[in-house]
DNA sequence: TTTTGGGG
C-alpha cells in the first residue's frame, strides 16, 4: 500500500478487490460494475442537459487503440466512449491534457446507436481518478498579469485533491496540509501516482495499480509520439443553420492549433490567436475558470468551437488582419497536446509565426499585395503555357467529360489556378524519396543505409534491389481548391512528383530534394514554403498532366510545371 | 438517488 493511502482512512479489503477490465474485453452487462484504466484521448467539458451534467471522454489502452481495433455490432472500435452523468459540475473529471490517465470504478456498460459505451454514474456509485500521463512533464497553465491562482479550487470544490503543474507542487501543498497527520516521511518515488484530481474526498489505491500505471504510461508515451490520434485539417463549419425557434447558429466544429498569441483580459479571461496547419488563424476568448491553457506557442485541441455569429463569412479570412471568431459554448473543451506528442511535434514544425512569414516576403513586391488583401499568385509558368486558358476544378469533376474542350491538343495537360489547403504526407520528413530508375520504385530515406560519415550531401543511397544509385525527389499532394469549388466542402488533390519532370524541382524556387531526417535546413526551408503555399490568398498557376493510376484504379492529377521565387536563397541572407 | 442523454 502506498503511505498516503494512511490518510484515506480506507477499508483495506473493499480497496484490494478490483479487477481492472481491458477496454477490448468490456461486453454488456449490467449486473456487474465495471472498473476500468485508460488513456484520455479527448473529453468534452462538463454541461447541463435537462437538469443533468453530461461529460463525454475517449479512452484507449494496450488493447484498444488504432494498432489494435475490435469490432463491435460491424463497425471498428480503435477507443472506449465513457459517458459520466452528475448532478453537479464539481463531480465531473475536467480533462485539460492528452494522454493524461483515467482509472474509473463501478461503472456499466450499455448499447447507444449501437456502439457500446460505458456509463459513469456520478451521482451513485461510480467514481474516477486521473493521474498525469507522464509525471515528470511539468507545464504551467498560469499566465502572467492573471492574479486569478485559485481557480483551481472551482473545479474541485472538495479542497482535497487540486489540480496542480507539476507533482512537486502538489507534493509540497500535501505536506504542508497533511502535516499534522503525516507519521512517516513520504517516498519519493509514491509521488508519481498521487492523483491529479479525482471525484471524491477519498480514493483507494492498491499497490499492484502502480504496474498498471507505469504499463500504461510507457505504452502510450510510444504509442501518442508516434500516432496522430486528431485530425489535422480544420472542417470549418461556416454554413449557417436555423433551429426550431429561428434562432441562426453554426455547427461545431473541431480545431488542431498553436497558440500564437495570448492576452490576459482579466482574472478570468484570455484572448488567444491560434493557428492550424493550414495556416488559418481563429480568435477566441476562453474563460479560465472553466478551462486551463498552455503557453504561448504550445498546441491544443479545441473540441467543439463555432464560429461566432456576428462574425461575417464572407469576409472571413483566417489571416492575421483578420481572423475567423470563434466562440465555446458549453460543451466545449480546450485540450493540452504535450509537447513531445506527434501532432505537437507536427504544428511546431509546420506552423510558422507571421514575424517569419514576414521575413519570408520580405524585399518582393509579395508584401504591398498581402496587406491589401488581395489574391496572389506565387508560381510562374514555362511561356509555352502563356496562352492557355485556365480549367476550373468544376469544370474537371463536375461536368461530364464531353462538355470540356481545350485550345490545346494535348488533352491532358492543362493549366489551373488554385490554393493549396494542405500537404500529404503529413510528415515532412517523407516528403521527399529516394527514387531508383531501373526499378521505377521509391524508397523512404529511413529504408536505405548510407555512410553516415560522409557530409549529408554527399551521402550515397542504394537501390535494394538493383544496386543502381537512388536520387532523392519530391514525392507528395497538394490538397487544393480553386475558386469554382471554393464554396464546397470538397477539396482535390494535385500529386507533385518530381522524378518523371525535367524541370521537376522548381516548385519550391528550386530548392532541392534532400533527406529531410536529417537535412534540418532544408526541412526547415521546405516547412516555410508549405507555409507560405497554405497562406490565406496565396494562389498557385500550375501546368497539370492527367493520367490514369493503376494503383488507385482513377485519373490523378500531376504538377508538371509552375515554379515559385526561390524565397529559400534570400532566406538566407 | 438510476437508465437519464450520449458530438451536446
Amino acid at each position: 500500500m502506498l503511505e498516503h493511502k494512511k490518510h484515506w482512512d480506507l477499508n483495506d479489503d473493499k480497496a484490494t478487490k478490483y479487477v481492472y477490465t481491458k477496454l477490448n474485453q468490456i461486453a454488456l452487462g449490467k449486473t456487474e460494475t465495471l472498473n476500468l484504466y485508460g488513456v484520455i484521448i479527448d473529453a468534452s467539458s462538463s454541461y447541463q442537459s435537462k437538469g443533468y451534467q453530461i461529460c463525454q471522454i475517449k479512452v484507449i489502452d494496450q488493447s484498444l487503440n488504432l494498432k489494435s481495433s475490435r469490432i463491435y455490432n460491424n463497425k471498428a472500435m480503435d477507443h472506449q466512449v465513457i459517458v459520466f452523468f452528475a448532478n453537479h459540475q464539481k463531480d465531473q473529471p475536467q480533462v485539460f491534457r492528452l494522454g493524461d490517465i483515467i482509472r474509473v470504478h463501478r461503472a456499466n456498460s450499455t448499447e447507444y446507436n449501437n456502439s457500446l459505451q460505458v456509463i459513469g454514474n456520478l451521482y451513485g456509485r461510480s467514481s474516477w481518478v486521473i493521474f498525469q500521463g507522464q509525471p515528470e512533464y511539468t507545464h504551467s497553465y498560469k499566465h502572467k498579469k492573471s492574479n486569478k491562482d485559485d481557480d483551481v479550487d472551482m473545479l474541485m470544490p472538495n479542497g482535497f485533491i487540486r489540480i496542480f503543474d507539476n507533482p512537486e507542487d502538489e507534493y509540497y501543498y500535501e505536506r504542508s496540509k497533511q502535516q499534522l497527520q503525516l507519521d512517516d516521511e513520504l517516498d519519493e518515488n509514491d509521488l508519481k501516482y498521487y492523483p491529479i484530481a479525482c471525484s471524491s474526498s477519498s480514493y483507494s489505491f492498491n499497490d499492484s495499480e502502480k504496474e498498471i500505471i507505469d504499463n500504461l504510461r510507457r505504452w502510450s508515451y510510444d504509442y501518442l509520439k508516434s500516432n496522430p490520434v486528431f485530425a489535422s485539417e480544420t472542417q470549418v463549419q461556416t454554413q449557417i443553420h436555423v433551429d426550431s425557434h429561428g434562432q441562426s447558429y453554426y455547427k461545431d466544429f473541431d480545431i488542431l492549433a498553436k497558440i500564437i498569441s495570448l492576452e490576459v483580459i482579466d482574472d478570468i479571461q484570455v484572448d488567444i490567436r491560434i493557428k492550424d496547419l493550414a495556416g488559418i488563424i481563429f480568435q477566441l476568448s476562453v474563460k479560465t475558470i472553466r478551462h486551463r491553457l498552455p503557453q504561448l506557442g504550445q498546441v491544443i485541441r479545441v473540441r467543439g468551437a463555432k464560429i461566432n455569429i456576428n462574425y461575417n463569412p464572407a469576409v472571413m479570412k483566417g489571416n492575421s488582419q483578420i481572423p475567423v471568431m470563434l466562440e465555446l459554448h458549453h460543451p466545449s473543451n480546450i485540450i493540452h497536446i504535450p509537447q513531445y506528442y506527434k501532432q505537437a511535434l507536427i504544428l511546431n514544425e509546420r506552423v510558422i509565426e507571421d514575424e517569419l512569414m514576414k521575413k519570408l516576403i520580405l524585399n518582393t513586391d509579395i508584401d504591398k499585395n498581402l496587406t491589401m488583401g488581395q489574391p496572389l499568385v506565387i508560381t510562374q509558368i514555362n511561356k509555352q503555357y502563356n496562352e492557355m486558358p485556365y480549367t476550373s476544378l468544376f469544370e474537371l469533376y463536375h461536368k461530364p467529360a464531353v462538355e470540356i474542350s481545350y485550345d490545346f491538343n494535348q488533352h491532358d495537360i492543362m493549366r489551373m489556378k488554385v490554393f493549396t489547403l494542405g500537404f500529404l504526407p503529413s510528415n515532412i520528413r517523407e516528403m521527399t524519396q529516394l527514387y531508383c530508375k531501373r526499378c521505377l520504385r521509391n524508397f523512404s530515406f529511413q529504408e536505405l543505409e548510407t555512410d553516415n560519415s560522409l557530409p549529408i550531401d554527399q551521402q550515397i543511397y542504394k537501390c535494394n534491389q538493383c544496386g543502381d544509385q537512388c536520387r532523392p525527389i519530391y514525392m507528395m499532394a497538394l490538397i487544393v481548391k480553386d475558386d469554382s469549388t471554393a464554396g464546397t466542402d470538397r477539396c482535390y488533390k494535385l500529386y507533385y512528383y518530381s522524378h518523371d519532370q525535367p524541370d521537376g524541382e522548381e516548385l519550391f524556387g528550386g530548392l532541392r530534394p534532400a533527406n529531410l531526417y536529417k537535412d534540418e535546413k532544408s526541412r526547415e526551408m521546405l516547412g516555410n514554403y508549405i507555409q507560405l503555399f497554405t497562406k490565406f490568398n496565396i494562389y498557385l498557376d500550375v501546368i497539370v498532366k492527367r493520367r490514369f493510376a493503376e494503383s488507385q484504379r482513377e485519373e490523378v492529377y500531376q504538377i508538371i510545371d509552375g515554379r515559385t521565387k526561390s524565397f529559400h536563397l534570400e532566406m538566407n541572407n
